[in-house]
DNA sequence: GCGAAACGCAACAGCCCTGTATCGTTGGAG
DNA sequence: CTCCAACGATACAGGGCTGTTGCGTTTCGC
């Protein structure tokens, strides 16, 4: 579940000088830095990479091949699994699922390469699979999991659409993270609220659905 | 609210000919579909642009000062707004607000160009403000005038966050454009199933909030 | 210490984009 | 019919990015 980064090997492994570790984490850093400040992936130049991590162009040409593969290694940064809720109840775990997201989203850097990624999407195929097999598919099946723990234990209607539920529970945060507005979000605070109308509804109770 | 087009005025008026009209939506079609295809607003180029559109650089440059100026126009051009829904009930209300915004997501082009410029926010920032003024906020003066009324009317609850309300009922279709998973959105069915969803809540009835 | 590779610096050709200018041609207004 | 601007084509200098090469220096393994 873990990207392995995929980091030119140094060579033959004989001698010579080690690579820095602190120049791969400085050129890593660096992207997320300017994709945060409104770079765009396709718009990102090595020489401006390299500038911004005072580091020399050949340094960069020497651990990837291509933008594609740092991109990759990039993205491998802003991805730390979490461990799946088992909590007390329904609305503690859809919460616990939704801390998760939106811890990422108030990430400056994480969201914009998120962003950035998905408005390019056609440009990077393999990013942005990569992105689609560990970061949302791991989240939508824990979210699906609570939800269907959530059916059984009778704190959910039987007669909802499940994903229509997921959907609706991590659109706000997604939507945010599109939109950039990441300012005024609690983390904590916000996914509360979101999951206690999403049980509750908005509807008034003696109005028949 | 309609914005006029801010196209270079054709010089003095006197005599000579005309600009063809069908140039200046050539080239407002060659942007919509690029961006549509991937390409990003900062990394279009106008050479790309005429090239696609059949058009020499000249009649772009005669026509736009600045790619700001340009994608401006290109804004104005997928922004139709709609009446005010006045209707029966408070879920018909929602569903044709949603429905405005619907279109808007399924429309290939449309929301490819507001994705992109929602990444690009930074480097734009003009265009990104008229985007707000002239898209968002009408659309959300327009869906927290049918929650206000919905509550009046005693078809809402009168004890939830409206504004967080529209943002639940808004995310969802956002989302959808952000990531570009368009493609199996029905915006008449999936709109309705939105609104009857946060309606009624996804909590067992029985189950106290 | 010797070899080898990482590093920074610099140069190179090739390519694309910009902005401006100059042509000859075309078509509408007066 | 006569202007005059829109139009396409072309050229130009200037700048940036790419990918590769060569150089001298530094640091690590053996």
């Amino acid at each position: 579940m873990i990207q392995e980064p995929v980091v030119q090997e140094p060579a033959a492994r004989q001698g010579g000088r080690q690579r820095d570790p602190a120049t791969d984490s400085a050129i890593i850093e660096a992207v997320l830095d300017m994709v945060a400040a409104g770079a765009t992936l396709t718009g990102l130049s090595l020489v401006a990479i390299a500038k911004q991590a005072g580091v020399s162009r050949n340094s960069v040409y020497r651990r990837w091949k291509t933008k594609d593969e740092l991109y990759l290694d990039v993205l491998a940064t802003i991805n730390e699994p979490r461990p799946a809720p088992d909590g007390a109840g329904t609305r503690e775990d859809l919460a616990a699922v939704l801390r998760t997201l939106a811890d990422r989203v108030v990430d400056v850097r994480a969201s914009s390469v998120l962003r950035a990624l998905n408005a390019e999407a056609a440009t990077f195929p393999r990013l942005h699979r990569r992105y689609f097999e560990e970061i949302v598919a791991p989240r939508r099946e824990a979210m699906t999991a609570v939800l269907r723990r959530g059916v059984e234990r009778g704190e959910l209607r039987d007669d909802v659409d499940l994903d229509l539920v997921a959907e609706l529970l991590v659109s706000p945060l997604l939507a945010r993270m599109a939109s950039g507005s990441t300012d005024h979000l609690d983390p904590v605070r916000d996914t509360r609220r979101i999951v206690d109308l999403v049980l509750r509804g908005a509807g008034a109770p003696d109005d028949d659905a």
